[in-house]
DNA sequence: TTTGATCTTGACATCGTTGTCGGCGGACGA
DNA sequence: TCGTCCGCCGACAACGATGTCAAGATCAAA
């Protein structure tokens, strides 16, 4: 910009949009240098009271708000006061939970969060948390569709504090809050053959995602607690939309041998076995536990039994983690555990063949 | 920091987290001017080969970053390719939706969004509009919960775009891309007196909000058009939680005279209603419309029919404006009306007493 | 070989702000 | 009256990066 604006003209409803005023204007304005007028604007004591009154006048007449990123350029090593929080997708409910509870913890701190949507694609992942590096955010939340991390490694070593959430980080070394999620399969299924059932089948996520095959373990596991082998064909993987699990439950039920029994390893897949099973007019003789619970599922009918997570917890956890590290505590790197609740609600209660009331 | 930590250590696995390294390291390291490492970052022509293989090299070895933040101070005007959306709560489906949107905008141009919920505090709407401010973001979209946001002129003057979003903007003049309240509760009324109902109670959200006081409108207007007045005992305002909605459903039950239609204007009003008439054993005798589409309304028993709003199509016209005014582009602000849908799912075709057929 | 044009390169100022530090002036004690 | 101390203030450098510009280096043409 060579040419300069004719230097201010109206302040307000101009047509020429004013750039805005920076410290500098509001120094001029005032008739005091700029660490003057910075040091009311921080209110910094050992100003006269008439400077005071001067650069808070000239602040009120230009609309002057301090430049936050200029000013943490210096202040504190360029911290920004700001947090990413990598996520699935913003808009689906246990990612917007999880944001949810971050910007909670982090509110009170004046910390804001930079969101963004995966969408479970690996290149994304990286581009994101590099544009969120090259924003200097202080510290990064991740919900990982990658399998290694291991280009956070620069970051981590930074100082840059880093946690993962749901998914183990793959390839480096920090904090990660989980869930058990072999566990919470697993008392799915004991759950499901305790009200008679043995023909469980199974409907799971990409098997891309760690979580999924951390569930579709302990559905095997627990099955095989009981002696069972489940039947090849009552396992889909790789459903990642509620279509893709209706489809997948159809096919279920237009074979020969059809299970009594489901368990829906994630959200969308679970909706989209309800979905199904309604159609088929099955839903009040086919079991189904879902693991992860959703607006709305006591309200179907059968009210639909699920594994809970606590996104809520979870976000809450991480926040502490980071802000705990950005206040210079240390200690090595932690998974910490969640624990999943089972809400037992109808539809993981339709008895099987084998029940035994 | 006047004593350097020891010069280099090795890059990875330090004890002492080097600090982030810098641009001046980089080119230290290669032995190059720092503008010649910044040209060869940004891959500026004009450069030898063999130094921007050094740079490179050095880039690598250090895992440098570059800041954007200080980049962009000097680069065009402080742009920080962010903009910032003032949602209600980025865990609502609604917002979230609209979070989302905005992003898949942004993304193709490499924007990023900041996030923040105001939860109808009209304080945290200030204070987060600031922060953002404060943070350079390069627009702002609201969904305003305060009563004026004149506060907002500087901003708009100093030519920062603002778009509003749902709830029109008051006390300034800017763009608002909002949804046709009145119309579409008018719809919701006319639908339920067409399927014979003439007592209908309305049931909505804080009359502090904008869209409430519009849907509200619409519903006595639509009801008046059919020569009806609503009886008081049959409105409730300031319904602002399912819980609220639950309990106000319930008086209006215990009291006498009950209506047989409910009109309810926002989302969680509708799924309190919905749980209250469940628990009344009411739910296939009393019709609802619900102002607001939600996730799985079609497989509630019975499907509940809404008035829906698209905010994916309301968050990418959002983005649009903005991105056109931030390229450049003048007009006198503007509304935009993204029109509502009535999805007809059966809960509202529940017949009244004086239904034809 | 000289001239002029082109290509590379780095010194320097700058973006908006704050840390450092030294200077000025008045108050106070000796 | 003089010296000190303290309160107040601004010049300056710095944060990390890039725009400007002019100085060398290189090379082709004369």
């Amino acid at each position: 910009m060579t040419q300069d604006p004719p230097a201010h003209r109206a302040p307000v409803h101009s047509a020429t949009p004013a750039r805005r005023p920076t410290l500098r204007d509001v120094a001029l304005l005032a008739g005091v240098s700029t660490k003057t007028a910075s040091r009311v604007v921080n209110g910094e004591a050992g100003v006269a009271a008439a400077k005071v009154a001067a650069v808070q006048q000239a602040v009120g007449k230009l609309g002057y708000r301090p430049n936050f990123t200029a000013s943490s350029l210096r202040r504190l090593k360029g911290r920004t006061a700001a947090i990413a929080a990598v996520l699935e997708d913003v808009s689906n409910p246990f990612s917007s939970a999880l944001h949810r509870a971050l910007e909670d913890v982090a509110r009170d701190r004046g910390v804001m969060i930079f969101a963004g949507s995966v969408d479970e694609d690996p290149e994304r992942e990286r581009a994101l948390i590099h544009a969120f590096i090259a924003r200097q955010a202080d510290a990064i939340v991740v919900v990982a569709a990658s399998d290694s991390q291991r280009y956070l490694a620069g970051e981590v070593n930074a100082g840059t504090p880093v946690v993962f959430v749901d998914r183990p980080p793959v390839g480096i070394d920090v904090d990660a809050v989980l869930v058990d999620n072999h566990a919470g399969a697993a008392e799915a299924v004991h759950h499901l053959v305790a009200h008679g059932h043995r023909a469980i089948a199974y409907l799971g996520d990409l098997l891309s995602i760690a979580t999924a095959r951390q569930r579709f373990q302990g559905f095997k596991e627990a099955l095989s607690d009981h002696g069972i082998r489940p039947s090849p064909d009552h396992i889909a993987h790789d459903l990642h939309t509620e279509g893709d699990a209706q489809r997948a439950v159809r096919r279920l039920f237009s074979g020969q041998a059809p299970p009594t029994a489901l368990f829906t390893a994630q959200n969308l897949v679970t909706i989209g076995a309800v979905r199904a099973l309604r159609e088929l007019g099955r839903h009040h003789e086919v079991a189904l536990v879902g693991f992860d619970d959703f607006p709305l599922a006591d309200l179907l009918q059968p009210p639909v039994t699920v594994i809970a997570q606590d996104p809520s917890t979870m976000g809450r956890l991480a926040a502490s983690l980071i802000f705990r590290r950005l206040d210079g505590e240390q200690w090595t790197p932690t998974v910490h555990f969640v624990p999943t609740r089972m809400v037992a609600r109808g539809s993981g209660e339709i008895p099987g063949p084998y029940a035994t009331a």
